[in-house]
DNA sequence: CCAAAAGTGTTAAAGTTACACCCATGT
DNA sequence: ACATGGGTGTAACTTTAACACTTTTGG
């Protein structure tokens, strides 16, 4: 995870669910551990996070794993909520990486969990020291390490409240030109229910800030969309 | 704070936001410091919590706190946010009171505030251990140990979130018996607006799980108010 | 009889939902 | 020509907001 071992406490970490969307579906940022033990001793995949620094605040800490993964600074990172059952840290796989990767005895860790809305592209998918960085379908997961799983639904349903009071914060996940089918399925995931489609232009697509480019899709064997851009 | 020191992880408390609502205006309980040190070198208030046990869940901790102020077991309790910058424990008053209770060097301890909501009658302020618990306005309150003052604010901010989208949680604060402008009142605070007495009375007071009590208000120099009780 | 708060309906405005047809493109 | 998804407006309904007078009680 880092060099200076001992200047981290041992018992609070801090993880970050990081959420795009690829104009299909929702995809979340996940982390490879690195290769200090043989891969098929534990669970590979996990959120990225780490162990809050001794002298770190929080925020502090999950702007700094944000930054690492992206390689910039994203202002969109709100704190969601802090994990701390007494056995989220027992399976025998995480303690065994846990333990190779911080070289000290682990007893419970409490983590506090992050989320963070971006847009995905290929500078989100930049090496962070040792780990690889790669987005995965939400909803089609495999079992990840510690609790992350539990964490990204909590997550989700977390944005799904959110969006439900603030929609604008979705653009954050937008690529720089899309579709209205784009932003609409985005909605639909979120919300959790079909929108009509009428209703969306009148609603969404006509609200200032969304602006129509002389841009359309190319070959597409129907007609092609038009794209927008946001402008916040 | 309790006997068994050895047991509790030094680096993570779980306090307890515990609002009632008194018919006039939001109160906050809080819990004055036991008297190992003279009052005149600390602040006394702070919010009803403690480090968490090694063997402990956050929730567990939130709900045991609950249970020894209030002498009951209460089901409304939130997770709200964790709070761990560096300089939170680092007023001098605060860190003589910690050092006096926990009998240990403490250096940064995070923790995890929960957001309760309760009644407020003579059984929550029953005496838990060493420390006095007693319900203050929130709009009133004096300087609080540690950050305890902000975690007020931002869980009043979230009670105002979280009541927008489910005004029925409200209930929970209300006394047994309660006329309109009594909830009319606790509405008004968390909304941050006035609201029209008409609209209040069609739009809330003939809600189902209202019940009018044949029962009216005693000695008041102006028409008597109807009570009113509440069924879930 | 005066002061003070309780109680009680209607109307306009805004927002939300439902709904159907023609258009452009590739095969 | 046909299959596929893109793009567009109107009317009903629901929700919310604005607004004023009469009632009861104690002093």
């Amino acid at each position: 995870m880092d060099q200076e071992a001992l200047n981290f406490d041992p018992h609070v970490s801090v993880d970050c669910v990081i959420l795009g969307f690829d104009g299909e579906s929702l995809q979340v940022l996940l982390s490879r551990r690195g290769n200090e033990v043989p891969e098929e001793q534990y669970n590979n995949l996990k959120l990225p996070g780490r162990l809050l620094h001794t002298d770190e605040d929080l925020d502090e800490a999950a702007l700094d794993i944000i930054t690492n993964v992206t390689g910039k600074h994203h202002p969109l990172v709100k704190q969601f909520r802090a994990y701390g059952s007494p056995s989220r840290t027992s399976n025998p796989k995480d303690v065994l990486w846990l333990e190779n990767a911080i070289k000290q005895k682990i007893g419970r860790i409490v983590t506090i969990s992050y989320l963070s809305l971006m847009r995905i592209n290929s500078r989100t998918m930049l090496l962070n020291d040792s780990d690889a960085q790669l987005w995965y379908p939400v909803h089609d997961l495999p079992p990840l390490a510690f609790d992350h799983n539990q964490i990204i639904q909590d997550t989700l349903d977390e944005l799904y409240r959110m969006a439900g009071q603030q929609p604008q914060m979705l653009f954050e996940m937008m690529p720089a030109k899309f579709t209205a089918a784009q932003l609409r399925r985005l909605h639909e995931q979120v919300s959790g229910k079909k929108i009509d489609v009428r209703n969306f232009a009148k609603l969404v697509m006509n609200k200032p800030g969304i602006i129509p480019l002389d841009e359309w899709e190319q070959n597409v064997s129907h007609r092609a969309a038009r794209y927008y851009r946001f402008k916040p």
